[in-house]
DNA sequence: GTATTTCATCGAAACGTTTCGATGAAATCG
DNA sequence: CGATTTCATCGAAACGTTTCGATGAAATAC
């Protein structure tokens, strides 16, 4: 490996000038300067970020941190924490959690390998967050909160969501309102069903257990889900999905077996991913704003870097997104 | 910062004698390393991945290099990738090359943060790739050829998938048949419309030039140039359409016309993609086995890094999946 | 009881940078 | 011309680890 060494000894001068000249500090004399870097193009140097980034203490970088780097809901959220970034002049990666204490996430989280961390990833442990959150290492929540002065939250108003969207469900006349969980680790989907049951309480309807069926927040998760819904006794004439992944195996399943969406049974879902109005029938939803969620983390972010003060909690709402998967009155 | 030496001092034992312990080498008796570990623990010690890869020269991570990060299509592509680098022990980490010079995953390219690399990302330049491929860094290209030796390629037979598909259509009975490029650097488009090409020539169909159209490989690319077709005296009955995104979006845009799919005009993608089976009607399209595509990058990485000989190029085949958009004879 | 081996521990060097303070030459000034 | 400032360049220390070879104590062997 070609070293700053070999370029300072190939240019006759000291590393140090050669590592001004590269790093373009002005203190450097045109004529050195033009020498250190044609010596570096013709040995093909390349710095190596680590020996850089441990004398600076610093990395320019943040990490975004995924429950799996593949799940496709996250694009706009990216694209705001990327934006932001970039703004900045940071570099952004995403690291998959999956392997929990072993995965990628954990060591970016444990290993001062970058300058903060937004958290989007249920299968990281409070615990983990808890022992790595500390004064100087900014990381930023956006799927649970848990009581650590250090960190920062964003999050959604899941049960105002929850709430809007089974209140829809009603005053379009239904009654009989299935709800699909997700896993039952994750923040959201609690907050979500805790909204669902509010609204059913506002207006005097009875929770029925039988209608509660889980998910994973995958796509044959809704599928199955519709299934066993569809199999009981009692078809519930609408269903609310956790997520619109859910929704969209859900609707694929009730349709498969014959169901129209909406005449036999309405469908409503959360999140408003780009699929949402791309399937038939269009999936009425509650959107996230998931552009803003990414932006606004990123954001805090800096803001601590730059020691503000920053609130602990951000909270942004959702809205109803009226399509056509739901029958209406 | 705590360091290593703070742990050291604590426990009253040599800096080597704390690392030995705290990386659970054997030569460390069980009482200083019990010391060791909870003068760690008090201090909440985390230690400097930098330091640490600096000295070992390793880095035990790949990266993958997306044009976006916020692309769809990844998904199974970076489970394949995923998989593979877990089963060795390593970590991936995902980084965007939007920005081109100055993107992260510029950054990653040249400075030898990561021990290899496997690149789908079209705002990555020839030149760069070129200029930073050497012997003991692995690239593995997913996207495009260029003649340096030292990287490899894994590819897809999009030529042949392109005249699949064609063949496909014009066996239904098509001889007017549309073709909506992506970008026109993108290597893909190139090969799947030189597969077009070829099937209208094997087949005698002429080419028409007011078919071919442009589409950006985006959903809303798709949209405008179904309308730019569908405005035209002479109306296709066929659309090949260079990738799903555009396609889904394609048909979204006939439907709102008015128009049947596929009564009226048979529509035809290229990638498989998940939403493919979701969209109504379901996309006839030609699987790229993404999946393989990631998991082979990742494999050749790793026989690289063995300094094992391989083949500069691996090439996995397509499958036509005759779903309900093109109307049969 | 001496010679040898095993073993835990230690000190110091090394990884490749950046950056501080020093050095001396050139340029400026009166 | 001597005094002072400016400037390019340099050497050395530092960042936080890992790891080599040395050291001496304990254990084993004869």
């Amino acid at each position: 490996m070609v070293t700053i060494k070999d370029v300072a000894k190939k240019a006759n001068v000291a590393v140090s000038t050669a590592s001004y000249a590269l790093n373009g500090v002005k203190k450097v004399s045109p004529k050195t300067k033009d020498k250190v870097l044609q010596a570096a193009k013709e040995l093909n140097y390349r710095k190596n970020g680590f020996a850089s980034d441990l004398k600076r203490a610093s990395t320019k970088t943040l990490a975004l941190i995924l429950s799996d780097l593949s799940g496709p809901f996250y694009s706009e959220l990216i694209r705001g924490v990327q934006d932001v970034a970039t703004d900045h002049g940071y570099d952004l990666i995403a690291c998959s959690a999956i392997g929990g204490e072993n995965s990628t996430a954990a060591k970016f989280l444990t290993e001062h390998r970058v300058d903060g961390c937004i958290v989007l990833a249920h299968n990281i442990t409070d615990e983990m967050l808890k022992d790595v959150a500390h004064h100087h290492f900014p990381i930023i929540l956006l799927d649970r909160e848990i009581e650590v002065d250090s960190t920062v939250h964003v999050k959604v108003d899941n049960k105002k969501g929850g709430f809007k969207a089974t209140e829809y469900l009603i005053q379009n006349g239904h009654t009989d309102i299935a709800f699909v969980n997700g896993p039952s680790d994750s923040y959201d989907n609690q907050m979500r069903f805790a909204g669902y049951q509010e609204a059913l309480q506002f207006y005097n309807i009875e929770l029925q257990n039988k209608w509660m069926v889980s998910g994973n927040f995958t796509r044959e998760g809704g599928e199955s889900a519709a299934n066993i819904l569809a199999a009981q006794d009692q078809v519930p004439t609408a269903v609310f999905f956790a997520n619109d992944e859910m929704a969209i195996g859900g609707m694929e399943a009730f349709k498969k077996r014959g169901m129209d969406i909406p005449d036999d049974i309405s469908i409503i879902g959360f999140d408003d991913i780009l699929e949402a109005k791309y399937v038939y029938p269009k999936l009425t939803t509650i959107r996230q704003p998931k552009y803003e969620m990414g932006a606004s983390a990123s954001h805090v972010i800096f803001q601590m870097l730059n020691n503000e003060k920053v609130n602990s909690t951000f909270e942004l709402h959702t809205d109803l997104i009226i399509r056509d998967s739901v029958k209406k009155l």
